[in-house]
DNA sequence: CAAAAACGTTGATGTATGTCAACGTTTTTT
DNA sequence: AAAAAACGTTGACATACATCAACGTTTTTG
């Protein structure tokens, strides 16, 4: 279990982990388990966890006064999950975060981080790292939105997530891309034409 | 002129600066003055600095295949500039960065921040925190471009950044948010109405 | 200071995408 | 296995916004 998480913090750092910091790895990052469905987060609490997706999928989103789930993002094995404003300076949270499949985590709590992690460089690197990694992506994300059709957006989730294609349906893929589920069924019903 | 920025790291910060990192700050970053519309970063460069604005503003955009200009970033005094990504990576950026106004900046580069800079926890930590607060701006962004209407989105902006409707044309804020320069002009008729 | 460029407004028209509704299929629940 | 819920598709229609074009005003430039 704990070898994905050092596998996947390895990859994003110039130098792999010493056998010391694996320990320390392993003694504060601790397993939980998310039924389908189950939250990880809900609008207003704060969040008190950040989570390493070991196995899983889950998706995050406001709903809005319609009552309509609105995905902001989506997330699968590897990645994060979290609300980083709330868990960094404890306030409410104003999405939801829930598991879209049975997801295996591995969560740290602040205290942890603060008590633990953060004493240690190779963690405050690898966390910074990660948050430009995302910021860039959200960059892109905000252009692409605003440039391209609905077509060229999906074109463009088929090259760089081909798996979320597989794993989540159509509904949440065109609330991701910003669109709705008749658009996204009609953009694909014709480039099947061709 | 360093005063600026030592009050802003100050403000980001949970204790002050001491004397002798803001000696550390004013060796390391040097003043930079660009004219009206003199390019700070072009596409296919790659990012050399990375500049703090003292006084002045600055545009990020991208050009597509019509030679339209599609603003992504308006940045103003008390902000920082360039492309992240191409200044870390060494990679060309494909964004476009240029003076909207005499501007006046301190720029460090990236030798002299690998060296110096970040040899230093308060730096190390002023840039999470800052790189942070990007990456939550950015996915509010990506939230209201998808479900806000134009009206709601100019709305925003007045709300959260009223200097830029001052510091900038109308036609740079429209595309800032995504619109046309005319339905810009035709929301802000419509609103006078009332 | 005259000419040119940039900027903002308004109207006519086009279009991508949203909304609403109905229906068939697949998946989940009991 | 039956019932219910979730999902995907298709059609008719609505609409926010883009595009194109013309024109007046302001700003910049030689």
């Amino acid at each position: 279990m704990y070898d994905v998480l050092i596998r996947h913090i390895n990859t994003h750092l110039d130098k792999k982990l010493s056998e010391e910091e694996i320990m320390i790895i392993k003694d504060t990052f601790k397993p939980k388990k998310l039924r389908k469905h189950q939250y990880f987060l809900q609008e207003g609490e704060i969040c008190k966890v950040a989570g390493f997706i070991v196995k899983g999928a889950l998706k995050q989103y406001v709903v809005d006064e319609a009552g309509k789930e609105n995905i902001l993002g989506l997330y699968v094995d590897n990645w994060w999950v979290g609300d980083r404003e709330s868990f960094n300076e404890n306030v409410p949270s104003p999405y939801y975060i829930d598991a879209f499949e049975e997801s295996e985590l591995l969560v740290v709590t602040k205290d942890d981080t603060l008590d633990k992690l953060e004493k240690q460089p190779f963690m405050t690197e690898f966390i910074r790292t990660l948050t430009e990694k995302q910021a860039l992506k959200l960059l892109k994300r905000v252009h692409s939105t605003k440039t391209y059709t609905a077509e060229q957006r999906l074109a463009e989730l088929e090259k760089n997530y081909p798996e979320f294609l597989q794993r989540f349906p159509q509904h949440i893929i065109a609330s991701y891309l910003g669109m709705t589920k008749e658009t996204l069924s009609r953009i694909r019903a014709n480039s099947m034409k061709k």
